[in-house]
RNA sequence: GGAGAGUUGCCGGAGUGGUUGAACGGGACGGUCUCGAAAACCGUUGUACCUUUACGGGUACCCAGGGUUCGAAUCCCUGACUCUCCGCCA
């Protein structure tokens, strides 16, 4: 399957624009040479088999009639070697073709603004305003530090720097958080919940198009070839790789809580402090399986599902939509949900909701028969409700008091057994 | 980890190396019949690629990948998965 090879065929131009405003490096022209070599050779293969097909009956008949069929046997002998020769350049090009092709990226749908990096992204809407303290607010790290929320220390003793262990009341408040969200999607946006693997197989990573690309982000497992999952996307948008889904069944919407695990290569250094940059962490995750004509109006959404869990907070954030070359590998169009810190006085990314079109479809081979009896690719679409790390430190911050002790947000009273 | 059995179309289930893309049954869909329905009868019922203005034609696919052969669903090798039994274990 992969990216549609007759579309990069019809639309070189469109690609070529949209491998270079996404700044990515894949090789269009080598991939359309090698493409007309494929064609070729598959139009050699295919005479040769017929030839051979309608060939070989005629001895067959002939040897049931006890003829002599020496002629068509020598015949055969050199076109059986043709055929060999032949089938052994197709399997290398069509190889070549495969890896060439999951390199291609996915195009950007035309309302996306172009632009080299996340300076270009252009921010759709603040909503609410950013909470009012009296006092000089105290970052996240020193709050749960004061309240023996996390002990950073000994989780860079027991793993490595970048993983967290919350502690006693902030472990407490962490599961809160992630049952209040994903009760939340159940309840009130409709979803269904998986529970899913936590590591995964090469073939269920290329599918939704973290490999080949991303290899060197993700945790490995080398004696099984097993990848810790970046996000729950790969597990739950896999569930139905290979399948045929019916119209009827669309849209199919399911959300889950995973652990995340991310290598964060080359990012050393940056953000670290805290809660804001960790190799492992928690995230309830929305996926949709939708028609391809009802998949726009899906993305605002799910935008809105994310959007009413950082409402339920009352906390202040901002709309971002982001510029091609901030886009993902496999994203036609993406909204950030950047929530308000008062601590540290900015904005942190805490949830991102794609598009993928049929993209990923394609790659996991996932179709649907529509009304007519039709076979298509759906649409795929996932968003995080949220990533909770950023949550967190955005919770705690604006939810502190002057003394130093924090409240809790009184929809996560329910979740904590507390009475307030 | 050890031993055995299996993997065929939407489902069940045949299949001797040569007219098998695949018998037979079921399901689904269309039609005849009927006031309507059931039953009965007739027909249709896979995917991908190449080619053709079109009608059509060609190739591949019977878990995956190799091999033997003029020719493989059918024979051989390797792997994946499923099931049963034993061991270990939450």
């Amino acid at each position: 399957m992969m990216i549609d090879i007759k579309f990069i065929r019809n639309n070189p131009e469109l690609l070529r624009q949209a491998i270079k405003n996404k700044n990515e490096k894949a090789d269009l022209d080598t991939l359309l040479n090698t493409d007309e070599t494929r064609r070729r050779l598959q139009f050699d293969f295919d005479t040769l088999k017929a030839e051979q097909n309608s060939v070989s009956q005629v001895i067959a008949q002939k040897k049931r009639a006890k003829e002599d069929a020496s002629a068509e046997l020598s015949q055969m002998a050199r076109v059986a070697e043709q055929i060999k020769g032949l089938q052994t350049e197709l399997t290398a090009v069509n190889a070549q073709m495969e890896s060439l092709l999951l390199t291609i990226p996915n195009v950007p749908q035309s309302n996306v603004p172009i632009g080299r990096d996340e300076s270009c992204n252009e921010v759709i809407r603040h909503v609410g305003e950013p909470v009012k303290l009296d006092f000089e607010p105290k970052d996240h790290l020193e709050i749960a530090t004061q309240n023996g929320l996390l002990d950073l220390m000994r989780g860079a003793k027991i793993s490595g720097s970048g993983f967290p262990i919350y502690t006693g009341l902030g472990a407490r408040l962490e599961r809160a958080i992630i049952n209040f969200m994903l009760e939340y999607h159940l309840q009130k946006h409709g979803y269904t919940e998986l529970m899913v693997p936590l590591a995964v197989n090469r073939k269920t990573m290329t599918g939704t198009g973290q490999l080949p690309k991303l290899e060197d982000d993700m945790y490995h497992i080398s004696e099984d070839d097993l990848f810790l999952i970046p996000t729950a996307e790969v597990p739950v948008t896999n569930f139905y790789a290979d399948e045929v889904l019916s119209y009827k069944d669309l849209p199919l919407k399911h959300v889950a809580y995973t652990p995340c695990f991310r290598r964060e290569a080359g990012s050393y250094g940056k953000d670290t402090r805290g809660l804001q940059r960790l190799h492992q962490f928690n995230k309830v995750e929305m996926v949709r399986f939708v028609e391809p004509q009802d998949s726009e109006a899906a993305l605002e959404e799910m935008l809105q599902d994310a959007e009413d869990i950082l409402q339920a907070f009352g906390l202040h954030y901002r709309v971002v939509s982001l510029c091609t070359g901030d886009l993902s590998f496999a994203s036609q169009k993406t909204y950030d949900l950047e929530v308000w810190a008062a601590g540290g006085k900015k904005y942190l990314e805490v949830s991102s909701v794609s598009n993928f079109g049929e993209f990923q479809a394609r790659r996991a081979n996932i179709r649907y028969k529509d009304a007519t009896g039709k076979l298509n690719h759906l649409h795929t679409l996932n968003g995080s409700g949220l990533a909770t790390p950023r949550l967190m430190i955005a919770i705690l911050e604006s939810y502190q008091n002057a003394d130093g002790s924090i409240n809790i947000p009184e929809v996560l009273a329910p979740w904590m057994n507390l009475k307030i």
